[in-house]
DNA sequence: TTGTACGCGTTATCAG
DNA sequence: CTGATAACGCGTACAA
């Protein structure tokens, strides 16, 4: 039977709606046995109640939802799986949300928020440089992971990620202590406001410490139309810089970027990383497989993936202020960097 | 404001509630000026309308699901871009939802059914082997892409997929032509009953046509448990078949599992394609930017994605019963793959 | 412990 | 063209 209702099984057991709908919700008030009877009718069913109903009258679900921009980023794949675990654990549900490119996450945040009514938010991709007004209409917590935001104000926004500026200095400086001087870099569009600008900066600063000079023209960004960390990108920006710039090392803001840039390399007849280094950042399982493996900065993805769930759940219990939260990510020495050549 | 209602938007403009339900819905007995007056109002005021409430009163919303398991394999983000793009032309929703890896698709189809009544739904993944009968309670038209089911007979799904016995074979003769006559394959768990299944028989087929012994130890068979088209999964196969198995080609049943499997040779010291040769399935993006890049079959995704939407939708419409459709895919030789060295 | 009746926000029907 | 009103399926006071 194809419309079952609560009626039909209420009718099925001889009781009341409201008793059915105590049986569903382990509400305490209710006979033991009736609730095993009427529990056991509903199997038999296969009756599935009506969420819209539900959510409708709820004022609201015992849920999270999560907002993907990017999905098919294994990367984030990694970070769902970590928030889905911690949300069983404490027995919600979490709610998946798929972000197209071109969407305003925040538009489909505040769609999710009425249709759902989750009790709090967690963020995955996107650059997020929103007004603080409309991020406050959302009316329930909200977690940015992995992202971190520019500001030095929460702006009412839970944040957990690493600090991109330092691992991205980190990075740079493992690549200065190789010998190399003439680092590329592959970054976000020049518009950028989140992670890509923070990166950037990072990078800037590792030169600036060591005396060396900032060189524009080693920059290659992404064009704020394309906007994504892919393996295309990464090949493009490579190979366009191979055509008239020296470098020794490519320093990619990413590991999709930095596969990409591996193979303009070899195309161009390059050895990694004996012609030239070439580093990554996420620390994506993908990166340990290619060949060379790669060199990265590896966000402790588990970790964040926790704190982001428990600072949201603090938020949500009311225990806890939106703040930064900061991990360290991992320097990952792998095969794809080396000494730089002297000749 | 918060909890904003469409009696607020009404009593806002001075009207009744189902005169801004007109507006909304885009319905034809409306006055052009008042409607837009409504609109207006509506967009200042950023109300959103409570889905939830929507769809508890629609019979059923213009959107169609689409259900994949196993998300952040990159090969269904392609396909879900397609697909939300075929329905936008069609002025459909497109509605993503994840399934976990242990859980049962179909009850979450179900559960989706049920809660957003989308007028049909494709299935990504999984091995659906499913009775027929718990199939038909959905209730809506379905269609399986990517996915081939062992029996002839439709079961009333749809289905959109590459001929998996036929390319499986058409890649194990590509490897047989190069003179590889002991081919290791990562497969499957035994217990499958999809497209590991078709991809091991055409494997099989092709060593039958050619007169070839099938050597049961040369098949990496995964886990039950595990079931994953990982890249540990290719690796650990891989390492395990290094152990003791003498072949010179590896077949494995996807790209990600063949990138595995190329980590584990490299360990070994041996050279792709020199030492050995490895091919892949499927087509991933990642493929071509690996090193070596790997040889594969590409599924035209995109086909499968046009004629997946356009059957599914021709099915919702009546106009069509469900059929199985094949595309064929493409032998993608790339630097993977090479004559076997004669000694 | 259980059942009745109301209301959640929307759309569809029907009478103006 | 517009407005009142009855559903949709469920949760929950409130009464029993």
């Amino acid at each position: 039977m194809a419309g079952m209702t609560i009626k039909d099984i209420a009718r099925k057991c001889g009781v009341g709606v409201s008793t059915v709908s105590r049986a569903m919700n382990n509400h305490p008030d209710i006979n033991p046995e009736t609730k095993n009877m009427i529990l056991r009718v509903i199997a038999e069913s296969n009756y599935i109640p009506n969420n819209s109903a539900r959510n409708l009258k709820r004022s609201d679900a015992r849920a999270i939802a999560v907002l993907v921009k990017g999905l098919g980023n294994t990367f984030f794949g990694e970070l769902v799986s970590g928030l889905e675990r911690e949300c069983e654990k404490k027995g919600y549900s979490c709610i998946l949300q798929n972000v197209e490119e071109q969407d305003n996450e925040l538009d489909v945040a505040l769609y999710v928020a009425k249709e759902k009514k989750p009790r709090g938010m967690v963020f995955l991709g996107g650059n997020f440089s929103h007004p603080k007004e409309k991020i406050e209409q959302l009316g329930i917590p909200c977690v940015l992971s992995t992202i971190c935001t520019y500001e030095k104000e929460t702006q009412g926004l839970g944040t957990v990620s690493v600090d991109d500026f330092q691992e991205s200095r980190k990075m740079t400086e493992y690549l200065l202590s190789l010998g190399h001087d003439r680092i590329a870099l592959l970054t976000a569009p020049r518009e950028d406001e989140s992670i890509g600008k923070l990166r950037l900066m990072g990078y800037r600063q590792a030169l600036l410490d060591h005396g060396i000079p900032f060189r524009e023209e080693l920059v290659a960004y992404m064009d704020a139309s394309e906007d994504k960390y892919s393996f295309v990108t990464g090949y493009r920006l490579a190979k366009k810089l191979l055509e008239e710039r020296e470098f020794t090392a490519i320093y990619a803001t990413s590991d999709t970027l930095a596969i990409g840039a591996c193979r303009a390399l070899k195309e161009a007849g390059l050895n990694i990383p004996e012609d030239c280094s070439v580093a990554g950042f996420d620390g994506m399982e993908m990166g340990a497989y290619y060949i060379p493996s790669i060199t990265t900065i590896r966000q402790p993805v588990e970790q964040i993936a926790r704190a982001s769930a428990d600072l949201l759940f603090n938020m949500i219990k009311g225990k806890e202020k939106p703040k930064k939260l900061i991990y360290e990510g991992e320097l990952l020495v792998r095969e794809s960097t080396a000494e730089r050549k002297r000749r």
